[in-house]
DNA sequence: TCATTAAATTGTT
DNA sequence: AACAATTTAATGA
């Protein structure tokens, strides 16, 4: 996948065609390999940043080297309109988590579809309010959630299919992807990962999980 | 297409 | 963190 493909970018779909064909024509798509910086904190953010295929993380890293892992994004997922819309510049480093191609829309193009296109108001509108339910009920929980529940709700999250309607129920990630984003070992991962499988919430299989109850995954641990 | 081998991922200590 | 077992991907006949 490395062009730009709508089916990763629900709004896309909404657009009238002539603002589609902008869209088209700005867009670039670039591939990052595993672990490469795609966006770095402090800099300039003067593109809204689309997955077309992977999977990335947002993350904040102090002075040590540690990184706290923010939330991942999937294949579906667009992040930095936060920065573009208050002119910032941006406040958290996206890293690829492995091999994906990212898409990146200018920010002269973003402002131009809110001048001009309804349905993209509609779109940011829905999806910053899913967002911030998300971050919500994370700061709430975070902290005080045992391994299996932090791996249980991080699925959860991406499999939000508001935010990421490119999802069914089974996505690619390794165990120990799982532990990054969950921010727990990889042996943890797999242990929460095999304990939830046992509850039926979902299926562990090779590089990927299947997902059985996502409602049973939000309220693990509540 | 099948068999062999290498690489990636998982299960366990 | 290390190791063995398992699954997938790649290669070549």
């Amino acid at each position: 996948m490395s062009s730009f493909s709508p089916e990763a970018a629900q709004w896309f779909n909404l657009l009238a065609h002539e603002h589609q064909r902008r869209v088209l024509q700005d867009v670039t798509v670039a591939h990052y390999g595993n672990g490469a910086l795609i966006a770095r904190k402090g800099e300039t953010a003067d593109h809204w940043i689309g997955v077309m295929d992977g999977l990335i993380r947002i993350s904040v890293g102090n002075a040590d080297g540690k990184v706290a892992s923010l939330t991942g994004i999937p294949v579906g997922g667009w992040l930095g309109e936060g920065s573009i819309l208050k002119k910032e510049c941006r406040k958290y480093d996206v890293v690829a988590l492995r091999d994906s191609y990212v898409a990146r829309l200018p920010s002269r193009t973003f402002e131009w579809l809110l001048d001009n296109s309804i349905p993209f108001n509609r779109y940011l509108l829905d999806m910053l309010n899913e967002r911030v339910g998300q971050f919500i009920g994370r700061a709430e929980h975070d902290r005080l959630l045992n391994a299996d529940a932090r791996v249980a709700r991080c699925l959860a999250e991406l499999f939000n299919p508001l935010l990421y309607p490119g999802l069914k129920q089974r996505l690619a990630i390794t165990q120990e992807e799982m532990g990054y984003l969950a921010r727990v070992s990889r042996q943890r991962a797999n242990q929460a990962l095999k304990k939830l499988e046992g509850e039926k919430l979902l299926r562990v299989e090779y590089g990927a999980v299947s997902i059985l109850d996502l409602d049973g995954l939000r309220r693990y641990g509540a």
